[in-house]
DNA sequence: TCTAGGTCCTGTTTTACTTCA
DNA sequence: ATTGAAGTAAAACAGGACCTA
């Protein structure tokens, strides 16, 4: 799995933060019935979804299993399926308040969704799906991320909406996901950069001292040279024998590779 | 190899709804 | 309390890429 996990050499908060490479290799996805082929391009595959369950734009588990509760319960009376669409079709009043991450749900919902017949004709008419509408979708979501021509006709008979708005649904959930997913990432590279400007900051302090040092005869020098060796993680002298590479005075050389912070310590000496 | 049909992704437009002065 | 502008979320659309038969 690429992405999160493999990249630990980076950084060891476990997350991978090459944005550049996140698709060298893309999972299978089954339930659709289509597998992703691996991205050419610069395409962004959908990846994370099923690894970060926290990151959807849908409701928190919690707020998303309470209005479940009450949405069973109040279906309850009612037929199984969502053929009462017409209850709330064209009621302009109802106040609603989308159930986003900790946004408080109100039971009223405002649905304009007009009835299925003028469906054809009207050039673009746009409807808010309702809440029940809504929560079946982003049930099936959790479970797969993309439908097959099967699935896509049952839910839509299901909720009672055509197969193409189920998978316009589809797609902009997809997106949604994964615009929130590039946030997260956007964000941890943030930290990332701020831990290694100041591991930097801190190493480069650490140089001008050891460059002092050497400029004020340090005591050190007074020891024969092959008795320094240089450790070859931090690079810092210690004394001991000779290890026999180390036949040089002290030198401060640049790191020819990258300096990972998370799995090197140059204290660590 | 070419083609048609289908799906997906991405960016954009449109619309419903909220907030605030 | 009302109203209208601005902002926001989401439904819908368009177009290109890709895959499969």
């Amino acid at each position: 799995m690429m992405g999160f996990g493999t990249t630990d050499d980076l950084c060891n908060t476990g997350l991978g933060l090459e944005l550049g490479s996140f698709h060298a290799e893309q999972e299978n996805c089954s339930q659709s019935g289509r597998l992703l082929q691996p991205i050419k391009k610069n395409k962004l595959a959908l990846k994370y979804d099923h690894m970060l369950p926290s990151l959807t734009l849908g409701p928190s588990e919690e707020v998303y299993r309470s209005i479940r509760k009450k949405i069973d319960a109040d279906l309850q009376p009612q037929a199984s399926s969502f053929s009462a669409v017409s209850s709330f079709s064209n009621s302009s009043i109802k106040k609603e308040r989308e159930f986003g991450i900790g946004e408080e749900v109100d039971v009223e919902r405002v649905s304009s969704r007009v009835s299925d017949e003028d469906e054809e004709g009207s050039p673009r008419k746009k409807l808010r799906l309702t809440k029940e509408q809504s929560v079946v979708l982003e049930d099936n979501f959790k479970d797969h991320s993309t439908l097959n021509p099967k699935q896509k006709q049952a839910l839509a008979e299901q909720l009672n909406l055509r197969p193409r708005q189920v998978e316009v649904w589809f797609q902009n959930r997809r997106a949604r996901s994964k615009l929130k997913q590039t946030e997260v990432d956007c964000e941890l590279l943030k930290k990332c950069c701020e831990t290694l400007t100041s591991e930097n900051k801190r190493l480069q302090k650490e140089l001008q001292e050891l460059k002092s040092l050497k400029l004020s005869s340090p005591v050190y020098m007074q020891l024969p040279a092959a008795t320094l060796t240089m450790c070859p993680s931090c690079e810092r002298i210690c004394g001991g024998s000779d290890q026999g590479s180390s036949t040089s005075t002290f030198t401060v050389r640049p790191k020819p590779n990258f300096y990972n912070p998370y799995t090197h310590s140059s204290a660590a000496c």
